[in-house]
DNA sequence: TTTTTAACTTGCAAAATGCAAGCGAGAAGT
DNA sequence: ACTTCTCGCTTGCATTTTGCAAGTTAAAAA
């Protein structure tokens, strides 16, 4: 992104996260995916271009980080940084709007709503376990 | 909106406002904004286009409603429904999300953060006062 | 009765999204 | 050790969405 369309925390932050699949791997990774292809495989069926290009955008604004950059060109794991945990809230919320204003939505399992942007800040800056 | 992605409320809530522009019409709504040169005077510089399409499929999805139905083929003013009322967490939660992350971003009126969805919901049906 | 203003619509260019296929490197099978 | 598979992407192209600029219609104001 090049600029900020107001200097709106709301706006601003839709500059960021205000399109159709960046909150959705946010929301994928809060409960525990962290490869590319768990994020491919996910019932959404994002085009794997758009997964990569996102995937950038995302590590570009600092809201995810690879846990395993590999040997080779080849990429790894993917994790939240504090900045992308801090987003946890706005998904709960959604969430919950989802469930309470759209008919036959699932039920999240527990571990989403139990989420909390402090279980990732703390490990900010270290490797994901192997 | 013809489908949804999924049965995921999080991706279903984005099939429905996960664009640029929905949640900033909320949000203005939220902060007062009544009619269509309310919201196109905001510092975000919506197109007018953009905006009846916009105005158009929120009101579809039940999330705004017209408070004058005016007499003409002129559409009046503009309400939140208790539907897009419930996404006031949601903005409040983006809204905190962007002052806490985003440097220099403006600090919201205190009403923002104030409002509940409860304070729309029992209007509902009601005409806006003229 | 001419001019403004408010609420849009229309036309076209540009950007984002989506589908399908391909590619390079390491892991796995034989 | 050599072929095959899988993973993590990239590329090409069609479709959809967004954006800018200008035009339209009806009511209100001058």
């Amino acid at each position: 992104m090049t600029q900020f369309r107001s200097a709106c925390p709301i706006a601003s932050a839709l500059d960021i996260v205000g399109d159709k699949w960046s909150l959705v791997i946010v929301r994928s990774m809060v409960v525990g995916a962290t490869s590319y292809s768990d994020l491919l495989s996910t019932p959404e069926k994002i085009s794997t271009n758009i997964l990569a290009e996102r995937l950038r955008r995302l590590e570009d604004a600092g809201l995810i980080r690879q846990s395993q950059p590999r040997q080779g060109s080849i990429r790894g794991a993917y994790a939240l940084t504090a900045k992308g945990a801090a987003l946890i809230p706005v998904v709960q919320e959604l969430a919950r709007w989802g469930e309470a204003q759209i008919p036959d939505r699932w039920t999240p399992p527990e571990r989403f709503y139990a989420a909390r942007p402090s279980d990732y800040a703390a490990r900010d800056g270290d490797r994901a376990a192997d």
